[in-house]
Formats: C-alpha cells, sequence, structure tokens
DNA sequence: TGCGTGATTGAACAAGCGTTTAACGTAGGT
DNA sequence: ACCTACGTTAAACGCTTGTTCAATCACGCA
C-alpha cells in the first residue's frame, strides 16, 4: 500500500481500514490493536480520535485527487468505487468513503462535490459530443443524479454491504453495478414515461393513483 | 398518534423522538429524561434498550402500514415521506425511518420493501394506463427506482438534514423534493442519452465478462 | 561513556453506557 | 388491616470509552 511504513502511517491505515470495516464507532484500542501498538500512542501520535479521523479524511481524500478519477461517474457512480474497488488494495479506502456517507461531515460533502463536479464535466463532454440530451438546468440535473446515484450505492451498502471480507466486499460492488446497470441504461436511454405530452398528465396523476386494492 | 398515554407508550414516543433526533447512539437516560422518568424504568417496562427499539421499530411500522401509504413513491420517492413529514405529528416518525435507513437492520428493509411492493404497483397501473414505458425486467426497474430515490433522499438527509425543529425538518423537506422533481421529471420523460448504442452496447458486453465465480 | 530526546508502554482516570438491585409508595383484593 | 403486586426511584455495578501520566526503551550526538 506504500507510504512509507512509519508507525503514524501504519496507524492512520488500520484506522482506516477499522473505520472503514466497523464504522467510526470503533475503539482506539482496535485501531491500535490492528497496527500493532497501544491505544496510547495512538494519540500521542494524533492528538485525539477526531484528529485521527481528520488525519484518515485527508489521506483519503488525497488518494482520491491522486487517482484523478479517469473513472468516470457514468450517472451511475458506482462505476467510479466498482473500479477502484477492484484494485484491491483500495477497497479499505472506497470503505471508508461509503462510512463518511453514512456518518456525514465534510469528507463526505468533498465527495459529493467531487462527483458532482466530474459528472458536470463527464455530462457537458456528452453532450458536445452529441451523446448526452441538453437539459433545461444542466446543473440541477447534474446535482440530482451525484446524489441519486450515490444515494443508492449508500443505501445499498448500509443494508446488504456489511460484509467482513475485503475480497467480498470488491465482489459485492461488481454484483451490484451489474444489477442496477440495466435499469440504469434503460432509464437512460428511453425514459420512464412515454412523451413529453404525457408530462402533464403525470403530474395529475401522481396526487391519487388508480385506488387499487391489494 | 395518540395512542393512551400509559407510561409504557409515553416512552415509547419519547424514544422514537430523540432516536430520531440524535440517532440509535442516544443513551437511555436521555430518551427517560424526554419522557420525565428514570432510565430504571425504561428498561423494567422494555427489558433492555435493543428491545426498546424494537418496540419503537414495531410501532413506526404499525403507522406506516395504517397510513396504507395513498403516497405512492412516484420515482421520487420523497413525496411519499414529504406527504407524511407535512402532517405535523409524523415528522419525528419519517425522522426515525431515516434514522432507520441510515443504520440499517429491520426496519430499514421492510422500509425498501414497501416502498418498492409500492411502486411495482404505480408503475404497473401506469404502464396499463400507457403512461409509462414498458420495461425488458419490470422488476429490476422498479427496485432501481427505489433505491435510488430512497438512498438520494437518505443521503440529502445525512448531508443536510440535520435539523433539530420539526417544524424546520418537514421544510427542509419539502424544499428538496422540490429542488429534485424538475430533473426527475426531465429525466424520466425525456431520458439522458440521444440514442440506444450504449445500452446495446452495454447488453452486448454484459453476458459474459470474465468469468468470475459466484 | 553519558546525556537527552522521542517512541512506546501499561496503568490509571473520569465519564458515559446499559443494566441490576434494593427500597419505597401506592393501590386492590381478601 | 394485612398482604401482595406493581410502578417508580435512586444508587450502584461492571464495562467501555477517550484521554492522561509516569516510567521504560532505544537510539543519535557530544
Amino acid at each position: 500500500m506504500a507510504a512509507s511504513d512509519g508507525t503514524t502511517e501504519r496507524i492512520r491505515d488500520a484506522a482506516i481500514a477499522r473505520f472503514g470495516r466497523d464504522g467510526f464507532g470503533a475503539g482506539l484500542r482496535a485501531v491500535a490493536a490492528d497496527a500493532g501498538v497501544t491505544a496510547g500512542l495512538v494519540v500521542h501520535h494524533f492528538g485525539s480520535k477526531e484528529r485521527l479521523r481528520q488525519a484518515c479524511d485527508e489521506h483519503v481524500l488525497a488518494v482520491m485527487r491522486e487517482q484523478k478519477t479517469k473513472a468516470l461517474t457514468d450517472g451511475t457512480a458506482g462505476m467510479l468505487m466498482a473500479q477502484l474497488a477492484e484494485v484491491e488494495q483500495y477497497a479499505p479506502i472506497v470503505l471508508y468513503l461509503l462510512r463518511s456517507l453514512q456518518a456525514g461531515g465534510e469528507l463526505a460533502v468533498a465527495l459529493i462535490e467531487q462527483m458532482t463536479a466530474d459528472a458536470e464535466e463527464y455530462l457537458a463532454a456528452g453532450e458536445a459530443a452529441g451523446v448526452v440530451r441538453p437539459s433545461k438546468d444542466p446543473a440541477a440535473r447534474t446535482r440530482y443524479l451525484a446524489y441519486q446515484s450515490a444515494g443508492g450505492m449508500l443505501l445499498w451498502f448500509t443494508l446488504h454491504g456489511s460484509t467482513a471480507d475485503d475480497d467480498a466486499f470488491a465482489a459485492s460492488f461488481r454484483r451490484y453495478v451489474e444489477e442496477i446497470a440495466p435499469p440504469a441504461l434503460e432509464l437512460f436511454t428511453q425514459g420512464l414515461l412515454v412523451d413529453r405530452s404525457m408530462l402533464d398528465d403525470f403530474l395529475m396523476y401522481v396526487p391519487d393513483p388508480p385506488a387499487d386494492e391489494r
């Protein structure tokens, strides 16, 4: 995993892995044990648990920016992280990112912002190439797509992604992308509603659907 | 809401409100104080914190089913909860549901299942009425839409929904729905991609990627 | 050689957690 | 009037948490 194997970096990486696995409620002693040190040393190096998490955030953010996201958000967004997770070494970082999304905080906001920025660029390029339809409000569309795809991924992770093993996680991730890709592409190519003229009907249809029983 | 104002129900409602506000990490003493009792009495009535949460889950689930979800998942899914949150008295329950989605667990799965079932029914009705396009895999499409919309809502709540006040929460919720509705409708009516080439490429590629195990 | 500085440990601490226990008060039944 | 059962409280217990502290270890430098 690179990063000179100094003790500080080793603790930081152990914290990323442990927080990704168990969430930020994980104790300092567990992190310390993973790194082969004591709890006292952790706080000696980082000052406090919160500053440890800040260090983790910064490192993850640095890796993210370094990867330069050649992987585009294709609208499903899972592709981006799936590609990362496939490289086995990045699975802990992807897990940590998902935990951050789950917990909120600055890193989560930064993640969504970067995803949105990437999607914006990607969609604009697609539009220029004549592949993507123009939008009445491109920024709103981009934000909507980013939230939906990242949120869907987060929800999937919360409900079914609580796997302990990194490889199993990557495999599960691949399965998720494969599952959502077909309906996503279908929606993106043909839409959901028959045509534009139905929009008003749709809006009036929404308040009360056919009162079928069940 | 109501429920006879017995002490047990009062504690349960206080727990729903407190868990919704602070998450499930909230302490029993805080719940007890909200209900005007002591921590010991809470466990005397419910046995343990986990069983208290189970009682909360069951009650919330009962209210959900009782409301009969005339509010459909219109694909944005937020509509459902927004309509609920508008009735001020249901705001705590909606908050509790979001916390459950955030934490995972049985209630979260049940919520998504119910949303999916409602969406299935609604989409089938729309398709029969000629408003909704047919899908190659309707179940997959429904699941995809449910996860995306519920997940987007969850993510929004995690990042920006940490409001303390119930009314402010309902108002914020309304704003969220208003923000995502236009791009959602645009996507649903016109799609995102101009032609089917991407879908065709994908469908030809997907049948056999490197034959991984499973 | 000796000194000193930083890494590292193990123990201790205070606070919070969920839970247990003993006691008290009060109402109802016989 | 006694006894019982139950609602309720306050205190304590055991555990875990993050953090602090003193002591130990190792190594670079004079």
